[in-house]
Parts: C-alpha cells; structure tokens; sequence
DNA sequence: CTATAAGCGAGACGGTACGTCTGGTCTTGTG
DNA sequence: CACAAGACCAGACGTACCGTCTCGCTTATAG
C-alpha cells in the first residue's frame, strides 16, 4: 500500500530519530528525568534543537517515547511464556536503567497534564495490563482482574522502581505464590493444582 | 528542652515557614512537580527566594517537607486501630491532591540523586512501611514482610498514584483479603470469621 | 543580442521576479530593512525561499535591487530638463515610501561591507551624483563638483530621509538658489535670474 | 539632593554600564549595526543577557546610547568657538568609527519606528541643530535656518557617512565659504574665486 | 519523442540569536 | 541575624530565520 499523502519536500531522516531518542536514554541514565534538557539532547544527538521540537512538543512525549521504544520489545513476550516469564519480562522492562527515572516521572506529569496522561495510559500502563492479563489468565486466580493489576504490577514498581531494589526469581515466585488460588489451600489440604 | 545554641539575631519566622509550605501545596496541586518554580512559589508565599533558599537547598527537598507537612498526621493512625483503618490511613494520605504529583516525581529524582534518596526513605517509605508492617502484624499473614511491603504499598500506589483510581472500601478489603492467610482456607473449609 | 548561452533547463520565470521584489518593497515599507526577513518576503512573494536565493545572495543586494527598481525611471530624467526638474526627480526617487529605510539601511551597510559599498556605488551614489552633475551644468556653479555633489544630495537625504521631511518646492528654489553663482550678486545688482 | 525613591535592592553596577557600552562600540566598528547581536555584546563585556535586557529594551536603543556616549563630548564645543571649530566639532563626531554605521542605521530604524526616531530626534538630531545654529549666529548668512540645516549638516553626513570620505579642512573651507553671505560679493568685487 | 537540465515549491536540517524565565548567589537597605 | 527587594551570572526555554540540502514535479531546449 502506497502512502496516501505523497508527502511533499525532503523526508525526514530516520537515523535523526534514533540518534535522539539514543541520546534522551543516555540523558535519563545520567541526569534524570529533571535534569534532562532538550539542548543537551540534541547536543548529545548532534543534531538542531529545531529538529527534536519538528518531532516531539513536549518533554515527556519525548521522554515516553524514548523509554516505549527499549521497552516495546521487552514487553513482547512470547506467546507461550508461562508466568514467570511474563512476569520477568515485566520486571526486566522497568528494570532497565533509563526506565527508572523516567517512568515515574511521566506518570508524575500525567497527574497534572491530560495530554500526558493519555499517552501514558496508551503506551505504558496498557501493555502492563496486558502482560499482567495473560499472566493471571494462565495462573487461573480468583482475584479480581483490577485489583489483580494493582497488586501484580505494583508490586513489581513498588519493588524496581519505588524501592530501587532487584526484582530477583524470590520475588518472582512469591509475588506468584501470593496471588495463586492454591497458595495456602493446597499446601495444607493437599488437594492439589492444576 | 531550649536549643542549645540560643541563636542570635533576628528568629526565623513560624508564619513564613508556614505560608512557604502553602505556596508548595497550591503550586503542586495547580502544576505539578515539575512546573514548580522556586521562584514562583517565593511569589505566591510572599516572602523573597532568599528566604526560601535559607531554608530549603533543593527543591525536591522543600517539597518533601511539603509533602510530609500534611502527610504525617494521616499516617500517625491511632494505636489500636484495625488493619481496614491503617490501609485507610494510608490511602487517604497518598489521595491527598498535593501528594499525587510529588510522591512519585520525588522518587524519580531519588533514583538519580542519593541525597533526595535517603530524604525519601526516611520521610515517606519509612512511615508507610510502618503502617504496612503494623497492618501486618494484626492480619498475621505469612507473606514476608518485604514482599508484602511491596504487595500493600504498591497496590495503593500503583491504584491511587499510577492509574489515578480511587482507594474505595472495596479495593481496601479486596486487598487485605488477598494478603490474609485464610483467604482460601476460608473459602474451602468454611471456617471463615475475619 | 540574445545570450550566448542559450542556457539549456526550465528559464526563470520574470513574473517570480516581479513578485519577490514586489514583496521586497512591500516588506521594507511595513517592517523596515532590520526586520525585513528573506522568510517573510518568500512567503509574501508565494515562492519558495530557494528561489530567493537562486538569484540574490545577500539581503542588501535583495534590497538594492528592489529600491532601484523603483527609482531608476525616477532618476531617467529627460535630457532637457531644468535644474528645478532634476531636483525634483531625485526628491521624488528618494521620497518613495521604500526608499526610506532601505536607502539609509543599505548605506550603513555598505560602512562594513565592501561588496555591498561596490553595489551601493554602482546603482544608488552613481545615479544620483549623475543628477547633480547635470543640475550643476545648468546652473553653472563655481562650487567645486565634489562639495557641490556633497551639498545638493546631502541636503536632499538630510531633508528628505534623515529628518523625514517634504522636499517642496520652496525647498528646491532656495537649495538651488544657495547653490547658484547670483545667488546674492543678483540681489544686489539687480542683473536678473535664471 | 537625594534620589526621591530611597531604591530598595542591590542598586545596579555602573561599571556593568560602562563594559556594556564599550562592548557595544566595539561590537558596532567589528561588524556594524546589523550584524550586532546583544548575545556578543554581553559576551564581549562579560555580563549576562539579562542585565542587558535590564537597561536596554531595544538593540536601537543600546546603540543611540552607545553612540550618544562618545558623541556627548564631541558635540560640547567651547562657547567661544569658531565657526570651523563647530563644524570641525561636528564632522569629528560623525567620523568616529562606532558612528559610520550606527547613525545610519539608527536613523533607518527610526523611518519605520516612532519610538526609535523620537530618541534619535533628542538626542542625535537635535544637538547637531545646536552646533549647526551657533555655527550660523557666526556667521551671519542668509539662508533659512531650516535649509541651512539641511545644508551644513546634509552635506557633512553625505560627505562623512554616506560616501565615506574625509572631512578635512579644504572641506570645511568650503562648505563655510558656500553658505556665507560674502561668498560671491567677494567674487564681484574682482578679487576672484577660490 | 526522449533525454537532459534547470526552475520551482515544499520542507527537513544544523545553526545562531532571539527575548524570557529560573536557578542560585550577592548586595543593598530596614527591622 | 532575618528579611524584602532586586541586581547579577548562568543557562535552558521554545521560536524565528538563516542558508543549505534533499525531494518530487514542471518546463524548457537539444538531440
């Protein structure tokens, strides 16, 4: 399928667009999210400041999109991925080091910018609940699916990105254990799981 | 007790401190933490930077102190209160309109600068891990103490800060019903009474 | 004579000529030379900025060649005109809206830089040092040409552009009268005038 | 008598004004009034934009005072001055350096600019006037003030500012000689011309 | 009729400067 | 000393133009 509006004079450069978004995650890594500066970006980039504003308005759009573009891939887990691979995939996403600044300082703007908000809900909260959904779909829980999604991915924030503490295979098992039907039942009656 | 050091000169004035901490609150709720200008906050206090700054080095710390101005006596729950009242406690404390740009931007920042992080987790995961390990204790759960640290605080969090959804009486039970031992021992033996 | 090269390729089009330095006269009439922007006068002219720059390299030349444009018929005076008639052609050519800001501009302009003095020369001191030698022929004056060239245009500029004022027909009788060898030989004699 | 207003604050640095000012003319005689950027003149004299911004609203603004800065002295001729000392006193001034471009381009700006031009008027314009009028009560001419105005002054600032030249003493010889009443008497008298 | 060459509008691009806003610091005076 | 006021250096903000560069398309002449 041919793009329906010819697009007229010159094309943007797809290098440009990952060079910044490259330099917004280095940026994040070392200064935070506060810190982080559209000059020093496009410094970093090497490229015109005129040229990230072209693209992006806001910081945080900008921001958002940097951190989706390393954690798309990571969300993307296989179809079959049992629990624990679901779950790790969610860990390792907010685990990497330009999230940990960033995603909580989008969703801190969100609070107070709609425009941020919804991008948020879009790009990041939506593909956690769906990597949360399909977990708790193969678990087979009795827990409400909503508060299922506060306590499965709050937990894991709480523990990478609140407490800045490693989301290791314990934390995996137990957070499992936690909201698994059979948790207590089983090991005491002994009636057994799937 | 008087302070040792009988401090000469002029006294720094209550009411100022008071009307700086104001100006926070009002600042966060209107533009978030990252909007949040010293200066602008020095104006609307109607008190000079100067003034600001002989108190407060950075902002995130002012806004911790602002922070923690109105949380504190929602997190002092009284002595003998039930688990449903101290995850109540800490909702409302985390609901507060002030707290739901700042809580989350403050530990972004921590995550890049170490100073705002022991700030942090002295003044506001401290206490609410305290609410959390005092609701523990009379819930009995067997869920470790850190990981049901994790399970609580980010349930609340990941509902009321992150979504922006409403702690309500039944996210509150539902929650304390997920971490309490007899939840399906309950439902499997009949045995039941909270 | 037709050009040499009969240049191969699409033939610049004379109408885009026209339109830019409508445009460029436009410009310096309602925003004044500082302001005047090569954007501004593409936009105004419909044309794309390569175009501009296709043909003029620099600002000044842009706008000399607009200003001249303009005054070149005003300056073409009839080969028997009268001194009071090739006054007033340079009054006239000068008292163009355009001319105000332009001429002055190109003027300081040319005080840093050379190739601009070259052009501002060529097409603006020339032509009316032309005038004025003329006017002088008539009139038979005994001042010396250079200083009669800095009296005659000089007070022009200085009337018309420095102080912004009407060069009437008053003005052109007593200029011309004080630059005339009778001027008070006449009074007093009585021998008669031009 | 002490200032009315007893001026809260730190008061602003006069040696700040000079450095600005200094730059400011250097900048001018560098690279002309054009090409003058307030970024390199608060470069050039070690000072933040703001300060500049502070004291100057407009680039047309900081250059009239710049120039009317070294200007001052010069159009301070003694009372007892001879007429080729006035006019001696005038060509100097506009024969500075920093005065070639910024006269003109001042007086530009103020075609198109009524703020500008009333600035110019006061304090360019009119102490030339001054130095035209003492010089004419000297020497007793004719010729309507106006016109000689235009006269004496148009032909020092075309000589001087528009074509570039010297305004040496056979030009000041002559100019005096043009516009005094015994110019031609003399001639008639059969003493001969120049 | 096709090839070649330039003109042209559109818009991306690296830059520079704009004029403004804040961050922190400092220097005044007054209380 | 505290405090208000405001100057000051520093530097980022988001915007406007600069002059250059691709694009795709049009319009001419040359073969």
């Amino acid at each position: 399928v041919t793009s329906p509006t010819p697009r007229r004079g010159r094309p943007r450069s797809a290098a440009t667009d990952r060079a910044i978004l490259d330099a917004v995650r280095a940026q994040l890594v070392e200064h935070g999210y506060t810190s982080l500066t559209i000059e020093g970006v496009a410094a970093k980039a090497g490229v015109a400041k005129t040229t990230v504003y072209r693209r992006w308005t806001t910081k945080a759009d900008l921001v958002v999109d940097a951190v989706v573009d390393t954690l798309a891939p990571v969300f993307a887990a296989p179809e079959d991925a049992s629990p624990e691979e679901l779950l790790r995939a969610l860990i390792d996403a907010l685990s990497l080091p330009e999230a940990r600044t960033a995603f909580l300082a989008v969703i801190s703007e969100a609070a107070v910018d709609p425009l941020v908000a919804e991008r948020a809900e879009v790009r990041l909260i939506g593909p956690s609940r769906l990597l949360v959904d399909r977990c708790s779909a193969k678990v087979g829980t009795t827990i409400d699916g909503d508060l299922l999604f506060d306590l499965v991915a709050g937990a894991v924030i709480h523990r990478v990105l609140v407490r800045g503490q490693q989301g290791d295979d314990a934390f995996v098992t137990g957070l499992l254990d936690a909201v698994s039907p059979q948790r207590h039942g089983l090991a005491e009656g002994g009636v057994g799981g799937s």
